[in-house]
RNA sequence: GGGCUUGUGGCUUAGCCUGGAUAUAGCGCCGGGCUUCUAACCCGGAUGUCGAGGGUUCGAAUCCCUCCAGGCCCGCCA
C-alpha cells in the first residue's frame, strides 16, 4: 500500500521536474510525504523555491488526485496527504491474518547469536545478544526468509579446561535445586580462585588444552560433560526468553572432521600467510596492524582457526550468514572477514552490539560478578505477578501466573531491544521493572484492550469509512508496518521495530480514548470495529515479531 | 599511543547513514480525567547551548575538520 503511494508521488514529481532525486521524506506532522525538491531546483531555475513549489504543485495536483493523494504547498515544501482509498486499503490489508508477511524468498540464511562460552549462565549482557539476534531472526522469517538459527558452542576453550579441572579436583557438590549452568559457574569461579592461589595448576590446564586438541578420548569426554551440563542450563534460559536456536554447533566438531586442518592448509598457501614457527595471516594490506594468528609455535591451533572453518562451512550451506557479536569482537570479526575474502570465501555479515555493564563496573563470569538472566527474569516475573494480582484479583492464580510470565519476558526483551545496539548501556533495575509506557506490557495492554472490545462486539460487517483524526492517524501508522520491517532488514537494527510498536500502541490508546467504538452509531461502529481488529492484528504481529506474547487479557 | 564507537531537557532515549518546516518519546516534576469499550491508560504544562569550537550549505542534531569526555579493542586467550 505505502509503496504504491510512494511510487505514485515519486513518479509524478519526477515527470514534473525532471529531477533524478525528488527529495522525498516522511513529512512528519505536516503530511504523509513531503518533498524539498524546490530548494534544489532554485539554483538552476533561478527562481525562489516557493514559486517553484507552487508551479510543481499545480502540475501534479490533478494526476495525484486521481490516485487519491492531495498535494499542497507550505512555503517551499510540497506536501502529500494520502486519502480515504489509501486508508481503507491499509485497514483491509491489516485485517488479514499474517499481516506484514512477505512471500518466501529463495536462499537460506544463517543467523548465529548468543554463543556465550559455556562456563556459566547467561547474564544480562549476553541476552542483549540473544534478543537482538532472535528479533532479527523473527524479522527475517516475517519477510519470507528460510533461516537457521545457530549457537556456536566454544567447547575447546581454556575456560572449559578450567571448569573440567575444577570438577576433577575441587569437591563442589551441586546445591539442591541449583540450575546446571549456575553450578558450572560456581565451579569455574572456585577453580579460578584456586588457580590464582596456586599457579602450578596452570600446567595441568595447559596439559588439558593440548590433550583436547589431540582428541584424547578421556579429555574430550571430560570437556563434553562440563559443556553439556552448562549448555542444558543455558537452553532453559533461552527458551524462557523465547530466543530458541535451531541447532548448537560444537567448535570441536571442526577439529574432529578435519575441516579445520583443511582450511589451515589453504591459509598456508596464501601469499599473505607467514609460517616460520607459527601460522598467521598478514592483514596489513587490509588495514590491520596485528597479524591474524591461527596456529601457535607448539603446533596447536587457536580459536580463530576453528572460526574460519565454521564460517567456511556456513558459506557452503547458506546464501547469507549473519553473526551477532559483542563490540569486543570488532577487531577479530573484521580480521575473520578479511581472511575469508583472501581465501575467496563468502564473509559473514556481522551485527555488533555494545556492552551492558553494571553500575559498579563491567561484568565478569570469572569473578562471579554478574546479574544472571535467570535472576532478572525471576525478579521481573515476581513484580509482574504482584501487579496482575493487584489489578485482576478475580482471576485464578494459574492464569495470573501465565500473564505474569508473558509480561515478564516481554518487559525484559523490550527493555533491551528498544535501545539502538551501538549504544553501551548500564543495567538499571528500576527500568527493567518498569511496566509503564515504553515497555512491552504497555503494548501488550493495548493489544488486550483491543481484544476485549472485539470480544464484546461479536459479529460485525467490515467497513472502511474512517474520518476522525485519531482513526486516520492510527490507520496510517498501521500501514507503516511493512515499511518498518524492511528498514530493520536493510539496517539489521531491530530497535526500529520496538519504536514502531510503542508508537502504534500510543496511537491506539489515543484513539481508544477519543472515539468510542461499541457505543458509536451503527455505521461508525462497524468502521471502528474494523479498525480495532486491524490494530489488534497488527499489534499481535508486531509483538510476535518482537518475540513477545500477544496476550488477549491482562 | 593507535583503532572502533558513543555524547540529544535532572535521568533514559528516537532522529544522524540518505541535511530542510515548531528536535521523538518515556521516567521524574506540575495540573486535570475512572456511574462511560481493561486507569499497566489518556489530556494539558514546565524543562533542550542536540559535548565544545570551527567549516561546508540558501539551510546542520544530521556532512567535514579539530578538541573534550565516556565505553570497547589492540594475547602464540576465547
Amino acid at each position: 500500500m505505502y509503496q504504491e503511494a510512494y511510487l505514485a508521488v515519486e513518479t509524478a514529481l519526477k515527470d514534473a521536474t525532471g529531477a533524478a532525486d525528488v527529495l522525498l521524506d516522511d513529512g512528519g506532522d505536516h503530511a504523509d510525504l513531503a518533498s524539498t525538491v524546490a530548494f534544489a531546483l532554485a539554483k538552476t531555475e533561478k527562481k525562489s523555491p516557493v514559486v517553484i513549489a507552487g508551479d510543481i504543485t499545480k502540475k501534479i495536483t490533478e494526476t495525484l488526485a486521481a490516485a487519491g493523494i492531495t498535494v499542497s504547498t507550505t512555503g517551499p515544501y510540497i506536501n502529500f496527504v494520502f486519502g480515504t482509498a489509501y486508508v481503507a486499503g491499509v485497514v483491509e490489508a491489516a485485517f488479514q491474518p499474517d499481516y506484514g508477511q512477505l512471500p518466501d524468498v529463495s536462499g537460506r540464511v544463517c543467523i548465529e547469536h548468543t554463543s556465550a562460552n559455556p562456563n556459566g549462565p547467561l547474564h544480562v549482557g549476553h541476552i542483549r545478544n540473544s534478543v537482538i539476534g532472535d528479533t532479527l531472526s523473527r524479522v527475517f522469517r516475517k519477510t519470507g526468509h528460510n533461516i537457521d538459527v545457530q549457537y556456536y558452542l566454544n567447547d575447546m576453550g581454556r575456560q572449559i579446561a578450567i571448569v573440567s579441572w575444577g570438577f576433577d579436583f575441587l569437591d563442589i557438590p551441586q546445591n539442591e535445586g541449583e540450575k546446571d549452568d549456575h553450578y558450572v559457574a560456581r565451579v569455574y569461579v572456585a577453580a579460578n580462585r584456586a588457580l590464582k592461589a596456586d599457579p602450578s595448576i596452570k600446567e595441568e590446564i595447559d596439559r588439558r588444552m593440548g590433550l583436547i586438541e589431540q582428541g584424547d578420548p578421556e579429555t574430550v569426554e571430560k570437556f563434553r560433560r562440563a559443556v553439556s551440563l552448562c549448555a542444558e542450563g543455558i537452553k532453559v534460559t533461552l527458551n524462557r526468553l523465547n530466543t530458541p536456536h535451531d541447532r548448537f554447533v560444537w567448535e570441536s566438531g571442526f577439529v574432529q572432521d578435519g575441516s579445520m586442518v583443511k582450511i589451515l592448509n589453504r591459509v598456508e598457501a596464501l601469499p599473505e600467510s607467514s609460517h616460520d614457527d607459527i601460522l598467521a595471516v598478514d592483514l596489513t594490506e587490509c588495514g590491520f596492524k596485528k597479524e591474524y594468528v591461527l596456529r601457535r609455535s607448539d603446533g596447536t591451533s587457536v580459536y580463530a582457526a576453528r572460526d574460519l572453518a565454521y564460517h567456511t562451512w556456513k558459506g557452503e550451506n547458506f546464501e547469507r550468514f549473519i553473526d551477532v557479536l559483542g563490540a569486543d569482537h570488532k577487531l577479530i570479526g573484521a580480521q575473520l572477514q578479511a581472511t575469508m575474502k583472501l581465501l575467496g570465501e563468502k564473509a559473514p555479515e556481522i551485527v555488533f552490539f555494545e556492552f551492558v555493564s553494571l553500575p559498579e563496573g563491567s561484568m565478569s563470569t570469572r569473578a562471579g560478578k554478574f546479574i544472571s538472566a535467570d535472576e532478572l527474569l525471576d525478579e521481573v516475573t515476581k513484580k509482574a505477578f504482584d501487579e496482575v494480582t493487584t489489578r485482576r484479583p478475580e482471576l485464578p492464580e494459574e492464569e495470573r501466573r501465565a500473564i505474569a510470565a508473558s509480561v515478564a519476558v516481554g518487559a525484559v526483551r523490550y527493555d533491551i531491544v528498544r535501545v539502538s545496539q551501538e549504544k553501551s548501556t548500564v543495567f538499571d533495575w528500576r527500568q527493567a521493572l518498569d511496566f509503564e509506557r515504553q515497555s512491552a506490557p504497555y503494548i501488550q495492554y493495548s493489544h488486550a484492550r483491543a481484544c476485549s472490545i472485539l470480544e464484546k462486539a461479536g459479529e460485525f460487517t467490515p467497513s472502511y469509512a474512517l474520518s476522525t483524526e485519531s482513526e486516520i492517524a492510527l490507520a496510517k501508522h498501521i500501514g507503516l508496518f511493512p515499511v518498518v520491517l524492511q528498514t530493520v532488514m536493510d539496517e539489521l537494527r531491530p530497535h526500529h521495530l520496538a519504536i514502531y510498536a510503542r508508537d502504534l500502541a500510543d496511537l491506539f490508546n489515543a484513539f481508544y480514548h477519543a472515539d468510542p467504538v461499541l457505543k458509536a452509531e451503527a455505521g461508525v461502529r462497524d468502521a471502528r470495529l474494523t479498525l480495532v481488529r486491524a490494530a489488534q492484528n497488527t499489534l499481535s504481529e508486531v509483538l510476535q515479531t518482537l518475540g513477545v506474547d500477544a496476550i488477549r487479557s491482562m
